[in-house]
DNA sequence: CTGTTAGCGCTTTCAG
DNA sequence: CTGAAAGCGCTAACAG
C-alpha cells in the first residue's frame, strides 16, 4: 500500500501476557462456593464477613467477570446496539452522542455499526449484533423496506427506528414529520411573498426523508396556487457535490428561483458553497432555507433560516422506547413518536 | 421527561420470541457430530455429501453460530474496538469511516465507544471493550498518559493509538507530526510577509496536539526573530465557541495580528464564525491558516487555506498495525508512525 | 473424515 | 445464606 508515512519511529516494549483471573480463582482465595460469589456479583446478599473476602480477592486478583460468558448464559448482555447509515455524516454522529449519554445513564454499553450508505453492509451490520447478542437495536436505516429485519424479529430482539419509517412491517420509530417540516419552511418563503421556490433534495426513489419534504413542498406550493417547474425540482442524492451542482444550476437558470429550499444538511453545505462561490448574493439576490443546524447556521455569512430537528430528544426517546422494550414494559403495539420540528429564522431570507 | 412528541401513532403488531437454533439442532437434522457440523463452520473439510446435509439444515433452521459461546472457548472474537475522544466530531466520523472499511475488508467487526472528552468515560470504554473480549483496541485517546491503558496490557491484548500518543510507556501510535505541520503552516505566512502572527489553540495543559502545534508555531516565528506576545497566543479548549472568542478578542487588539494560525478544526470554525460577523474581510484585513479539511474549506468564502493530515491513510495503517499485532506478526518493539501532512492552499492569506 | 469427550466462565436451580 | 451440580453453545483435542 502506497501510505505516505515520512518516518518510523522504533523502541523496544515488553509482552506481558497474563491469563485474566475467573471466579474460580476467587472461590480458590476465599474457599467459599461458586455460587455464593456469583451472588455477590449480581448484587445478592451474602454475609458481610464473606462480601469483605471478595471484594479483597477481587482487588488482589484485579477480577472483571467475563462478560461472554455471562452473556451465554444470561442471554443478555446489557448492551444495545446502533446501526447508522453514515457515521462520517454530522447528523448521525450527534444522534449518536446523544445516545451514547442516554444508555450511560442506564448503565448500557453501546455498539455502533457504520453502514455507510450500503444496504449490503446495512444487513450485516444487523446480523452482527444480533450475533453479539445486543439486548436491543436502534437504527438509522437506508433502506427503506423491511426486509433486512427479518432476522431481528425471528430473534426476537426489540428494535427501534430513528429518523426514519420502513415499509412493510410496522416497528417503533421516533422521527420528525418531514412533511410537515418542509410544508413549513417552504410556506415561510411564500408569505415572504416569494414566488419562484425551488427545492434540492436526495432521490424520491431510494430516500424516504427526500421523498417526504418533496411532498411537503409541493403541498405549500399547491396550496399558494404557484407552479413547480421540473427545473426547480432538483433531487438526486444525498450529498454535499449534489447540492453544490444542483444550486449552481439553479443560478443559471433564465427564470432564476428567488428562493431555493435545500431540504437536508450535506445538500445544504454544498449548495451554501456555490452560492459563495457565485457573484450572487444572499438574501439580495437569493433567499435560502437549509436544513439541520449543525454547525452551519454559525460559519455561514449570513446566518441561514433553517429547519431544526429536536436531536437531542429523538436520541434520547429512542433510547427510553427501546429500553422499555427490553425490559418487557414496552407495548404490545408498535408506536411511532413524531417530534416537533422548529424554523430557526436567520438572515438568509429576504421580504420580497 | 419533558419531550416535544407532537403526537403518537399506534398499531398492532404481533410478538414473536423463537429461540434460536444452535449446533445441536442441526446434530439433529443431520445425525452428524457436533464436531463435524463445528468443522464445516469453521471452513474444515467434510464430506461433499454431509456439507450439502449441514447446509440445509443451516438454511432450514436459520441457524447463526452465537458468537458468545465462540468467543467463549476461542478467546478471539475477530472483532477489534475503538474508542474515540468525541464521536460528534467530524475529525473522529471521518477517521471512524475509514477504520470501518479498512476492518470490513478484513472481515473484522468494529466496536466503537464515545468517551465524550471525558477520561472517566474513556477509561470505562477500554473496560468494557476488554470485558466484550476485542482482538484488539485502537484508540483516539484524551488522556495524555497511559494509566488508562494498564488493563488493556494486563489483558494482553493488542493496543494501537491514533491521533495521539500518550506519556508513560511506549504505544504503537499512528499520527502526524503536529509540530512539523504546524511550523510549516506558520512558515507560510511569514514567507507572505507576515509579521504579526497569533494562534488560537487548545489547552497545553491537557492536549497533546495543542501542545506539539503551539511549539511549532513559536519555532517557526523564533526562527524568523518575530515576537510572540502573550496576547497573541490563545489557547483554552478544543471547541468552536472558544474559537470564536479568541477571534473575537484578537480582531479587537489595538495591535491587530495580520495572520491567525486556527490550529484545530473546531477552533477554526468558530474563528471563521468570528470574522464572518465582524466587518473585516479575508484576506484583505486578516489572513487565515486553518486546520484539517473536513467541508469548511468548501463553505467558507474565501476557500480557506489548511493543514490537512491524510486520514484515510491514517485510518488503513491504524488498522494494519493492529491486526499484524493480534496475528502475531507484530514486531517486538512499539512503533510510532508518523504520516505526512501538506498544506491546502486557499485564497485566505494575502501576501504582504 | 468423523465422533466422543471435556471444558471455556459464568449463572441458576435446588437442597441443605 | 451457602454449596453442589447442571448446563448456556461452541470448539478442541483425541481416538477411531
Amino acid at each position: 500500500m502506497d501510505c505516505p508515512a515520512l518516518w518510523t519511529v522504533t523502541s523496544v516494549c515488553r509482552k506481558e501476557n497474563a491469563m485474566p483471573s475467573t471466579i474460580r480463582d476467587i472461590k480458590e482465595v476465599t474457599g467459599l462456593s461458586l455460587a455464593t460469589i456469583s451472588k455477590y456479583l449480581n448484587g445478592g446478599n451474602v454475609l458481610p464477613e464473606n462480601r469483605l473476602l471478595i471484594e479483597k480477592a477481587i482487588e488482589e486478583l484485579h477480577y472483571e467477570p467475563n462478560e461472554l460468558a455471562r452473556g451465554l448464559v444470561t442471554n443478555r448482555t446489557r448492551t444495545v446496539g446502533v446501526v447508522v447509515y453514515d457515521i462520517g455524516s454530522m447528523f448521525n454522529g450527534t444522534l449518536l452522542r446523544h445516545i451514547g449519554q442516554a444508555l450511560r445513564k442506564e448503565k448500557y454499553g453501546l455498539l455502533i455499526c457504520d453502514s455507510r450508505g450500503d444496504e449490503t453492509v446495512e444487513a450485516e451490520n444487523i446480523r452482527f449484533l444480533i450475533n453479539k447478542k445486543v439486548d436491543g437495536i436502534i437504527v438509522l436505516p437506508i433502506s427503506r423496506t423491511a426486509g433486512f429485519l427479518r432476522p431481528v424479529s425471528e430473534a426476537g430482539i426489540p428494535v427501534v427506528l430513528l429518523d426514519r419509517p420502513v415499509e412493510g412491517e410496522t416497528i417503533d420509530c421516533v422521527r420528525i414529520d418531514n412533511r410537515r417540516a418542509a410544508y413549513q419552511a417552504v410556506s415561510l418563503l411564500i408569505r415572504n411573498n416569494h414566488r419562484r421556490i425551488a427545492i434540492i433534495c436526495s432521490d424520491e426513489e431510494n430516500e424516504y426523508t427526500g421523498f417526504e419534504r418533496l411532498k411537503g413542498y409541493k403541498d405549500a406550493m399547491k396550496e399558494a396556487g404557484l407552479p413547480t417547474p421540473p427545473e426547480y425540482i432538483r433531487k438526486r442524492d444525498h450529498s454535499i457535490e449534489f447540492g453544490y451542482e444542483a444550486m449552481k444550476e439553479l443560478l443559471s437558470l433564465k427564470e432564476r428561483p428567488t428562493a431555493v429550499f435545500m431540504s437536508n444538511y450535506e445538500v445544504s453545505l454544498g449548495a451554501v458553497m456555490a452560492v459563495n462561490e457565485s457573484d450572487l448574493g444572499c438574501p439580495s439576490d437569493i433567499s435560502l432555507m437549509g436544513f439541520d443546524d449543525l454547525i452551519l447556521s454559525h460559519i455561514v455569512k449570513p446566518r441561514l433560516h433553517m429547519v431544526v430537528q429536536p436531536m437531542k430528544e429523538m436520541g434520547e426517546k429512542a433510547v427510553e422506547t427501546l429500553l422499555l422494550k427490553i425490559r418487557g414494559k414496552g407495548s404490545d403495539y408498535a408506536t411511532e413518536i413524531i417530534m416537533k420540528t422548529r424554523i430557526s429564522e436567520g438572515d438568509s431570507v429576504l421580504k420580497l
